[in-house]
DNA sequence: CAGTGGTCTAGACCACATT
DNA sequence: ATGTGGTCTAGACCACTGT
C-alpha cells in the first residue's frame, strides 16, 4: 500500500517544523504555492495542512497563511499512543527497563477483571520497572491477548514491545482509551519502586484497539508522582 | 456568519449518537445515502464524518460503513476545553462553586511569573472553590488579561465564566495548552480545601488562546487526588 | 483592492470488505 | 461481483486579511 501524497507532504513539513527549519511564528507558503511546488490539487494540499493543524504544528485562519506554532505546544509526551521509549527520547532522560516478570494467565475470571470485559483465550502478563538515574520510578503492567500476540519473546520486552508488535507482527494499532487517576500506593508499589516519602502513585490505565476494532492489550502504568507529567493541546469542541 | 453544512450534519449525528438513538456498535448510513438525504456533495458528507471520527464518535474504515463507538470512549471530562460546569453536567454530581476572591493584579513581575511569559496590562485574579457533597475538593485560580476582558462581573463568576466570555463578550476561544502534574499540597490547599488524609494535589495548569493567537487566560486548577479523573482517546500519530 | 483560506460541487480511480 | 470508503482532481464562490 503506497503512502498517500498528502501524508508525504504532511511528513515533510512536520519534519521542517520539528527540526526548526521554519521558526515558530513564521508562515508557511500559501496553498496555491504548495499546489505549484508539489504539482497536486488544492484538496491534497489542504489535507496535509489539516494534519499539521490537528497535530498542533500550525494554526490556520481565513485570509492569512498558516502560522507555525511554538514548539512547546506540540510536544505531548502522553496524549498520543506513545511508548515509554518514545517519551524517553523526547525527555532526554537516560532510562532503563527491567523485566520483572513475563507470564501467561489462563484464569478467565482474573483476565476479565483486568480487562474489565470478557476476553477470549489466554493473555500474556508482562511486568516491568522503569529506572531513571538508578531510581525505580515507573511500574508497567502490560497484558496482551494471545489470540493476537501468540508469542512474546523476552528480549523484545527489554526494548520496545510496540516496535515488535507493529514491525514484526504487522499489527495495525488504531487507538487507545486512557484514564489517569491518583491512588494510594499499594504493597507492590512499595516493593518494586523507590517510593521515598511518597505514599501515592499516578495510575495510567489504557486499553488499546486494533484497526479492526478488537481489544488486544491493556496496560496499567504506575508512576511515582514527581516523575509524572502530562501535556495536552485541547481544542474547542464543536 | 452562517453555519456550514457539514457542521450542521455533524451536530445532527453527534446528537443522535449521544442520545443513544443509534446504539453503539451500529453502523451509520453509507456516504452515498447521506449525500442523497441531505442533497450535498460527497466532500461535504465526508467533512462531517471526519469531525465525528476526530471527536471519537465513530470509527471508519475502507469498504465498510462507519461504526458507532461505545459511549465510554467519547466522554472525555478534560481532554477538550471544558469548564467545570460542563464536566459537572456529565458526571451527574451535584456541585457548588464559591468565589473566594476576585482581584486585579498590577505587578507586571508577578503577572509574568504566573503566565510564564510577559503580558500587557493588568490581569484579573479569580479564586474559586468547588464543592461536591459539601466537601471542598477543587481550588481554581483563574487569571484573565484585562486588555481582552475589561470587566468581569462577580455574578458571572458564580456560574460559568466561559459562557460570559463567549456569549457576552463574543470571544472566540481557539485552543488551550494543559499540563497535569502531582505536587505536595501547600498551605493554601490545606486552608481552602478539605484535604482529609491527603497530602498531595493534582495540578492542572492551562493557557488559553484566542482565534487570533493571543494568550488571554491562564488557570491553575488544584484537585484533591480522589476527585481527579482524566480520560483521553489517543490516536496513533502519523 | 488583491490575495488567501473556507466551503461546496462533480466526477474519477483504486483498495478493501462483504457477500 | 458489488458496494464502500480513501484518495485525487478541477473548478467555483464567498468571507475574511492585509495593504
Amino acid at each position: 500500500m503506497k503512502e498517500s501524497k498528502y501524508v508525504t507532504i504532511y511528513k515533510e513539513w512536520k519534519e521542517k517544523i520539528e527540526s526548526g527549519q521554519i521558526a515558530e511564528g513564521e508562515r508557511l507558503p500559501t496553498e496555491s504555492s504548495l499546489m505549484e511546488s508539489y504539482q497536486v490539487s488544492r484538496d491534497t494540499v489542504r489535507k496535509s495542512l489539516n494534519l499539521l493543524e490537528q497535530n498542533g504544528y500550525i494554526q490556520r485562519g481565513r485570509g492569512r497563511a498558516s502560522l507555525v506554532m511554538p514548539k512547546q505546544r506540540y510536544t505531548f509526551p502522553l496524549s498520543e499512543i506513545a511508548s515509554f521509549q518514545e517519551v524517553n527520547k523526547l525527555s532526554n532522560a537516560h532510562a532503563e527497563t527491567e523485566v520483572v516478570n513475563l507470564d501467561i494467565l489462563q484464569d478467565s475470571h482474573k483476565i476479565k477483571k483486568i480487562f474489565q470485559q470478557s476476553v477470549n483465550g489466554e493473555v500474556y502478563e508482562l511486568i516491568r520497572v522503569r529506572r531513571m538515574k538508578d531510581e525505580a520510578v515507573i511500574l508497567d503492567k502490560d497484558y496482551f491477548v494471545r489470540d493476537v500476540v501468540p508469542r512474546l519473546p523476552l528480549n523484545e520486552c527489554k526494548v520496545s514491545v510496540y516496535r515488535y508488535l507493529e514491525e514484526e507482527l504487522g499489527l495495525q494499532i488504531s487507538y487507545a482509551v486512557k484514564e489517569i487517576t491518583v491512588q494510594k500506593a499499594n504493597a507492590e508499589d512499595y516493593e518494586l519502586l523507590d517510593m521515598g516519602d511518597y505514599n501515592m502513585v499516578v495510575v495510567v490505565k489504557s486499553h488499546t484497539y486494533l484497526e479492526n476494532n478488537t481489544l488486544f492489550q491493556c496496560t496499567e502504568s504506575r508512576h511515582r508522582p514527581d516523575k509524572f507529567r502530562f501535556v495536552d493541546l485541547a481544542k474547542r469542541k464543536l
